[in-house]
DNA sequence: GCCAACGTTGGC
DNA sequence: GCCAACGTTGGC
């Protein structure tokens, strides 16, 4: 059965554009412990992603994603001079994973957050709660129907 | 750039 | 196991 996901990231290091040029990404650099159980026991090949931009001037859901590869060991852990290198994650310990996504398409409309938050359905979810710092999020179906329609596509 | 909220670390 | 300190996230 299909799942549905936010997946954040910031546009300026990596946005919904840069995945429409490079059409499919590896999600790499995930290094939190609730964000990284959700990628590695709960994202399944096929499962669809809301793509979201933080940390940005308009937080937004942006575009649709998939996932094209379930999970695997994230190489950039025991790369010393990747972005996120964490010492205690080997090749035969891994500790982080990741996901490849393939670009399905751009909202035609930018979902911004305080629509997000305006939407009844969203009532509950960690994206609209305060301090919510998880990167990797389920959906519940109603919930992506919901933005999608909201994005106009 | 600021700051509140959060997760993680490390001393005890 | 507790908790203060610290680093990071993310909205504004």
């Amino acid at each position: 059965m299909t799942r549905y996901w936010l997946f954040k990231s910031e546009p300026d290091c990596f946005g919904i554009s840069d995945l429409k040029r490079r059409k499919k990404a590896t999600w790499d650099g995930v290094r939190n412990y609730q964000a990284r159980n959700y990628l590695r026991d709960e994202v399944q090949l096929g499962d669809v992603v809301v793509f979201y931009h933080s940390s940005c001037a308009e937080p937004a859901a942006v575009g649709i994603a998939k996932i094209v590869r379930a999970a695997y060991a994230d190489k950039t852990a025991w790369d010393s001079h990747s972005e996120h290198p964490d010492p205690k994650s080997t090749p035969k310990n891994p500790i982080w994973y990741v996901v490849d996504v393939a670009y399905v398409h751009t909202f035609q409309h930018a979902v911004l957050l305080k629509v997000l938050h305006a939407m009844p359905e969203m009532n509950g979810s960690p994206l609209t709660q305060r301090g919510n710092r998880l990167s990797i999020l389920p959906l519940s179906e109603k919930q992506y129907r919901a933005i999608k329609k909201e994005g106009g596509r």
